[in-house]
DNA sequence: GCTTCTCGCTTAATCGTTTAACCAAATTCG
DNA sequence: CGAATTTGGTTAAACGATTAAGCGAGAAGC
């Protein structure tokens, strides 16, 4: 590895002529700049980004604390990310809390130790990291008094249900997996305002839930909106052993545009977030917290995007399973 | 943040002992050492680790390269791997090829440049990224002649094969998605291997395969094997748009053992692969090649499990379509 | 003509850790 | 008892970069 000292004794200079003529700081004629730029880069010379950390006591590297990488969701911001920082010459070092909140502080400690400048946390469900000794970025959802930047989770509630309740739905279902999950609240909440205010609204979370679907079905409601799109895969199974079949007797919704979405059938309709843009709001914010700015806390909410696809349809009263028996 | 030097004028001793003590090497009295790990636990003593990467050279960070986060299986791995690189105190940076051979090069340089260790390559789809100027592991499948290790894909393809014929199949279809890849090649191959040899097995790729999966269902085949589950729930949406129904009208596999294949109606049977001993295996031999260990390149291949849900059943010739026709 | 700048570069300190080499005191050995 | 060894430390150099301070020489100002 060629260092800064070779190149140095190489053209009969000092260090700190190469130093400087390779950041572009201190003084040195432009014709010497030249020539050693071009001798580094002939000796192919690539700085010392240990030397450079220990100075500066800057590593260039975030740290990034997932709660759970098995969720697809998650490395998709995960990969948003790494594609940002790598425009930027940063370095992501990953840490996934695999479920557990002692594992996030954990996770949270080690990437702390290993000397990031800042900190990424999508945190665990229920959770609320506190604040860390390193510039942090919370990306969970806008309910979160301490979340940073995030989906507009409620507003994508508000965007599929007022699709549901414009195809003339009345008596619909809010299925929910969580609601230990504030992203999961806030997006019920949202379906709820979306919702027109006649209709009749009943909200399920959890595998009982999943249970009073078709009792619900059965008493008239003729769609089911869910706040994941595995959760909605799973109500499509759960529909389809009981002979109900989408969208024809029920309509039915997901949340987050997942990969298999549009493997599915009927193809799902959905919300999608829109990741580059969390993405690219989070490293920025995160920068400038590193980089001294003081401007107070502030939470960015990211409009979410409709798509509509055939899992819904509009309502008619002759096919629908209550008026057929 | 307290340091190295604070703890020793604090304890009146030279920064050499409070060292030696800390790290357990040279020659420091037993109480002593007692007192010093004492002390520096009591101030939160955390060792820079820019200031021992310079010295030693090594910077504790191996570098995983990602051919595309998207895909559920690699978080999967990247999951495993970093609970594994935990244990012994390592972090890992993360770099997304996004599905581009340029970017895997690319990738690998910012991740050189950053000093990791050592590298973990799961290879871009029909590349080998060659010798690399760090320890490297290849994370790809058998046939791959640089391949560290993986899952036995072409086991993975014989099992599942071996469970379709042993449920009476004597017509089935093999369903590729993209013949570039060695892995999915591997698992066809596989397949091939497993399959009774009366049977009459027919090959097809891609969407074009996808067309032509109807017409031999017509024509008898009562069994399609897919190379992922995400193309069998694809498949799975194309038969039900048929009016064919899985398993009783024809059996349907897929690979992988995805989350949603338990969302799935019916429940896929696939075939799961072992990523914690891939992950376990692929770091120990990575350490032990930053350790210095001169053994020869050798390819580690990990069994793969069968999962039996309901996407397949016994060949029945009454409910077959061909006999129904 | 003498001071004052500016330019272009060098010197040397610094970041935090590790480690080879050294040294005085205590201990062991023949 | 004197020489050799062991014990428990210390000193100082090194890793590779950055950067404040310094310093001659030529240019500019009055």
């Amino acid at each position: 590895m060629t260092n800064i000292k070779q190149i140095a004794t190489d053209m009969g200079v000092s260090v700190a002529t190469v130093s400087n003529a390779l950041t572009g700081k201190g003084r040195v004629s432009s014709e010497m700049v030249e020539r050693i730029k071009k001798r580094a880069n002939d000796l192919g010379y690539r700085p010392s980004l240990a030397g450079r950390a220990l100075r500066s006591g800057q590593s260039g590297i975030l740290g990034l604390v997932m709660p759970d990488l098995t969720n697809p969701l998650f490395p998709r911001i995960a990969q948003n990310l790494s594609l940002v920082a790598d425009e930027r010459q940063l370095g992501i070092l990953i840490a996934d809390s695999r479920g557990n909140p002692d594992e996030q502080t954990q996770a949270i400690d080690r990437l702390l130790d290993r000397g990031v400048d800042g900190l990424l946390i999508v945190p665990q469900k229920g959770t609320a990291p506190g604040l860390q000794r390193v510039p942090t970025v919370i990306i969970n959802t806008a309910s979160d008094p301490d979340n940073t930047v995030s989906a507009d989770h409620a507003g994508g509630g508000r965007l599929i249900a007022q699709h549901v309740a414009a195809l003339g739905h009345n008596h619909v279902v809010i299925l929910g997996d969580d609601p230990v999950s504030e992203v999961q609240r806030d997006r019920v909440n949202g379906m709820r305002h979306g919702c027109r205010t006649a209709a009749n609204v009943q909200e399920f979370w959890g595998e009982d839930g999943m249970d009073r679907l078709i009792p619900a079905i059965e008493t008239g409601a003729t769609a089911i909106m869910t706040t994941s799109d595995l959760l909605a895969l799973r109500v499509h199974s759960h529909l389809t052993r009981h002979g109900i079949v989408v969208p024809q007797d029920v309509s039915l919704t997901g949340f987050d545009d997942l990969p298999f979405a549009t493997a599915m059938h009927p193809m799902l309709t959905t919300i999608a977030q829109d990741v580059e843009k969390i993405a690219d709001v989070a490293i920025d914010r995160l920068m400038r917290a590193i980089q001294g700015d003081q401007s107070p806390a502030e939470t960015t909410t990211i409009p979410m995007r409709l798509v509509i696809r055939n899992s819904t349809s509009p309502e008619n009263k002759m096919t629908n399973l209550e008026t057929n028996q």
